[in-house]
DNA sequence: AAAATATTTTAGTTTAGTCTAAAAAAATAA
DNA sequence: TTATTTTTTTAGACTAAACTAAAATATTTT
């Protein structure tokens, strides 16, 4: 049905698309998938041909219903293959993308189906991502950076933005991960960094992890 | 390192080689590839190129050491997924080889290497065929083709020759398995059909049939 | 050993996906 | 509103992997 290629352009747009609400850019798709523009405008007429986007000329691609639907879909399996990695074989949750990134691309409803009952039907990958379901809906989490916390507000952690190696490297060190509650002991105005209670420990927050880390507040205070 | 093509070059070179002993030729790798000799000649030239495999031009190709152990990698991850699918997530063992025919490709040493524990280091697929270990190296078993089996001679299923599909689905309605026991009952000249005996039930078998069943016979008759 | 047949290779195309360099169109600045 | 800059598209070329048709080389048969 659907190239390497192709598929990779997809789930690209799709998350260029919430990122940026309006129409995405040759140029961003370009830098998004580390290629040229040229190369993009063909590949986007060929998905226009496709009916998986629609594409106003300089003006922005937007991806049709259709698109939607096969881009949510691959998302679902990088993220469900994410948490058989993690769950299953132990995989520290720094090291799953690349080969999830791969394992996104198997074809078989069959083997997505039995994966999702395998995992005892997760909702959210090991960064606290959502996992779309088969029709590419989403369970949306009341969620918040931490930069946004005030003072002595508690929450879970639900997820990090940007899951790079060295951030998880970060948190894994101060043994923070997904489901670690923590409460904000202070804040510094000029700089927005922030002291934060793990347990029983206390760190010091740079404004940079602040707003890299997702907190489910919660109310009682 | 090397292409989706070159893998299932040289995948079908490996069992090419292992079925007929003497240097594959083109024509049979075309037949076995479902392509055209033209294009094998300018693959092989490829994979010469990438001292994978001799090439004596009219005579054939043979792997090298280095071509054996990709070739045999690729053969132990298809493998290991298959056990996968059947073991964790179900499926039946006529419904494992196309899934498995993308996952052989997914590269990742550490996948492979956790799979292989999380399955607890099996050394057969669920077609009873070896799995070779990461040097290429395979258990090998003594056995036989239920059809070279005597009257009254025991033994249980190791293998299956051809895994076709309908062929799997007539063991499994007569729930005959990798690890049935059998006895062989009776055995007729004229067209190399057998009565045997499983459980406590008997069955007729065709010597088609019987030519596709592997047996490690045992020794207390 | 020559003729016939089978096998393999060469030559030239095709498609998908990429690239560079240049042209065209749109947006922004003067 | 004209000029400059940015963005996008076009044109032409490249590589991997396939194809068809024809040529070359082996093998078999007579």
């Amino acid at each position: 049905m659907f190239t390497l290629a192709e598929e990779n352009y997809l789930k690209n747009i799709y998350h260029l698309q919430t990122e940026n609400s309006e129409g995405v850019s040759t140029n961003l798709i370009a830098e998004s998938l580390q290629t040229k523009p040229s190369s993009v405008t063909d590949m986007v007429k060929k998905l226009a041909a496709k009916k998986v986007l629609l594409h106003k000329p300089y003006k922005g691609v937007s991806l049709t219903e259709k698109g939607r639907k096969v881009a949510s879909n691959i998302i679902r399996k990088h993220r469900l293959w994410e948490v058989f990695l993690v769950e299953k074989l132990n995989f520290h949750w720094d090291e799953v993308h690349e080969i999830a990134e791969q394992l996104e691309h198997i074809q078989s409803d069959e083997l997505i189906k039995r994966m999702d009952a395998f995992l005892d039907f997760p909702d959210f990958d090991p960064h606290g991502d959502p996992i779309p379901d088969e029709n590419g809906n989403i369970k949306v989490t009341e969620k918040k950076l931490l930069s946004e916390l005030k003072k002595n507000q508690r929450g879970v952690i639900v997820g990090v933005k940007e899951s790079g190696s060295d951030f998880l490297q970060f948190l894994d060190k101060r043994k923070i991960n997904i489901g670690t509650k923590i409460k904000v002991l202070g804040k510094e105005f000029f700089d927005g960094s922030m002291i934060i209670q793990v347990r029983n420990e206390q760190f010091f927050i740079s404004k940079k992890i602040a707003k890299n880390l997702f907190i489910q507040i919660s109310e009682h205070v």
